[in-house]
DNA sequence: CGCGAATAGTCGGTATACCAAATGTTGACG
DNA sequence: CGTCAACATTTGGTATACCGACTATTCGCG
């Protein structure tokens, strides 16, 4: 077992708000939790059965991942669904990931090849609900798991990020379902090329499978504006950048996260 | 004024956890906290008189961002600086910093434009310890900066997050110092291209940046192991992966932060 | 009737008491 | 003398009470 969790390789762990975050996390990406949703810290305690403090921090983290929003001294709300935070996702993915399987083609343990392998080669049944959330997980983990080869712990940590915000999208109808053939023989040539070892292949092979990606979310895009079932909110990407300004010496200070 | 702090937007605000989390990560980032210190939060809260909440609050953000590390159960410990930390940052900087500054070259505001020039000009003056270290931040801030001219958001917070973790080596005794005025004349043509609006160009100067500057770091860890001043531990970069699986669903999911 | 100031209500921010996990220590027993 | 179990200690984890920030509402005055 290749992907497992520092949490279990100990023990069991009786606390409250690891699992407590798992939860509304999962809760969250899979859209149980509405995007916008305002909350409080109470409300979310009694539904989840938690006190504050861990519901608390379990909150933290996930404004941290940009899953949820905090408004200061006023309340939270899940973070909203909008096209510029999609278009972002899909740059940075444009940028990293072929890097990362350039990376993984040159580092991957056989054991990841392996599962890589058996990742890929899903097979996906057309209209099947059931079959295609599966896909969404096979997508997730073998994206994960690529990066997670190239053996750089910070670039894989962007890269599930980034794919756990994507899947809020997918999870909320931005359904890729009449691709899912065509994306399981991409993964299978992407996979082929780490497996070659063949470092320029892969980041090709990469760069080409983002691409269709941004491709074909533009005409699931158009279509959803089209047919007026907006799947998601427009929204003005809200205030300015998140930078800082000390009193004299101008500092830069992202949210450096 | 560009780059200022949602914070002081509104009002003074009150609040403890916020400010404390600056100067933690401000004495971090200058080394003031030694790499691989280890504390309680009971300890943190007296240095910088604050209770416990704020203090928790602040310690699991900097876990977050790397900078900080946390046994569950038994304490903290400022994160060690490790080679192979650096090696991977680098890394980074080379997947994100070119096509940072490309969309910069296409997206920046003539603000922006502007302060890029003022920060990439700073006139340095050799052998003079608080000019360097005042370059150390306009380095960043100009890194910063075009990061967020890119108008990515998530962009953006990478590439600060990087550069905060960099930081740190160079304020612990990994010098560019005899580098500077070089560094400058780069910073300079890399604004200079994105100022032209020219995409192309400023990802090369990116790049090239990024590329000489691993080389110079190359050489300065060469030589700071040779002469024994070992500047930093090399650890063996402890555990494996931060990767997940469910129960059954063996599911990937990394600190995804 | 309109508008602004007093006010009540909501919600997060903070402090703190208490609990449980992990570890180190010590002493009884083989 | 070694081993291991009971225990003391340290440190986070959790619950909760209290406080201050922010909002919305309402009431009174012009």
């Amino acid at each position: 077992m290749l992907v497992y969790d520092w949490y279990f390789s100990v023990k069991a762990m009786a606390t409250i708000g690891e699992p407590l975050y798992r939860r509304v996390r999962q809760d969250i990406v899979e859209c149980e939790l509405t995007p916008g949703k305002s909350f409080s810290e109470a409300e979310l305690g009694r539904m989840y059965n938690a006190s504050r403090t861990p519901v608390r921090e379990a909150c933290r983290r996930l404004e941290h991942e940009g899953l949820v929003r905090i408004i200061p001294f006023r309340g939270y709300s899940i973070a909203p669904l909008s096209i510029s935070e999609f278009h972002d996702l899909q740059e940075m993915q444009s940028i990293f990931e072929p890097s990362a399987a350039a990376f993984a083609a040159e580092r991957a343990s056989q054991p990841e090849l392996d599962e890589m392998q058996e990742l890929a080669t899903y097979e996906y049944r057309v209209n099947d609900k059931s079959s295609y959330r599966a896909f969404l997980q096979k997508n997730y983990q073998l994206h994960s798991l690529i990066a997670q080869a190239s053996r750089n712990r910070r670039l894989s940590e962007v890269v599930s990020n980034i794919h756990v915000r994507l899947m809020r999208f997918f999870y909320l109808g931005l359904s890729f379902e009449p691709y899912g053939p065509t994306l399981v023989t991409e993964h299978i040539s992407l996979v082929e090329a780490i497996r070659k070892r063949d470092a320029e292949e892969a980041r090709r092979m990469a760069a080409e499978h983002i691409r269709k990606a941004v491709e074909r979310s533009g005409s699931l895009l158009m279509s959803a504006i089209r047919f007026g079932e907006t799947v998601f909110e427009v929204l003005p990407e809200d205030e300015i950048s998140p930078l800082v300004s000390g009193t004299s010496t101008r500092r830069v200070q992202g949210s450096a996260s």
